[in-house]
DNA sequence: TCCATAGTTCAGAAATTCGGAACTGTTGAT
DNA sequence: ATCAACAGTTCCGAATTTCTGAACTATGGA
């Protein structure tokens, strides 16, 4: 397997994660990772509730978070740890994420009105 | 020519303004709708230093601006007033706009750092 | 009416996305 | 050591989307 590629921060492109987030998917994978304490692993985030994301796709969507900036991905025996990059995020380009989430009304922590 | 069309606000999908705004040339776009005062014409926002944009390009940038609801154009004479919907959407999606604009370093008034 | 100008629509080529099937790498059991 | 199970990746073909030159439409002025 190809090593996973992850940008350094100052290399992050502010087109990258908005259209890394512009899929509700995405999002909703994003969110639960934010929401996880541990770092969630690909095949726990892929039930939607409405759909489970087949896991070639899940897969593509795990490496378009990671090669945007917004998560680090971590092989940890059979699996994989992800975990978003927030802090740092937050520190290049503030406020960005949280108004991201607020508008798609899943801010961890905060009721879902959808 | 068909009417164009206008999300009403709260039509707006947070995906499709991502999705719009993930496009640098758009934001190129938008930031000097934003920055100008009377409301762009396509022609005038053509030239980006760089390149100048073919104008069936332009023209599907605006269409896509418009439909996510990030701005609206009206038929003026021969030309299309363009102008942001800045104030109602930052009431539905508080500071996500701006945060995004900061993000690109293309905030009007503001020194861009990159 | 005829021309110039601003922008839209059309259409085909190029690029991107999606997802099933095959593959890789790791762990645990025999 | 070999095998099976499992998590996730890669491959590749089909479907969708994007891009842009060329043709077209709408408006205003001479």
């Amino acid at each position: 397997m190809r090593p996973l590629f992850h940008p350094a921060l100052e290399d992050i492109k502010p087109e990258a994660i908005l259209y890394a987030l512009s899929d509700p998917e995405r999002v909703a994978i994003y969110a639960k990772l934010a929401g996880a304490s541990g770092g969630g692993t690909c095949s726990a985030l892929a039930d939607l509730g409405d759909r489970v994301i087949p896991k070639s796709s899940l897969s593509n969507h795990f490496k378009v978070l990671r090669e945007s900036g917004l998560i680090v991905s971590e092989r940890q025996g059979v699996e994989m740890r992800n975990q978003t990059r927030c802090t740092e995020l937050d520190e290049r380009f503030p406020g960005l994420i949280k108004a991201i989430l607020t508008a798609y009304g899943q801010l961890p922590g905060q009721p879902k009105t959808d």
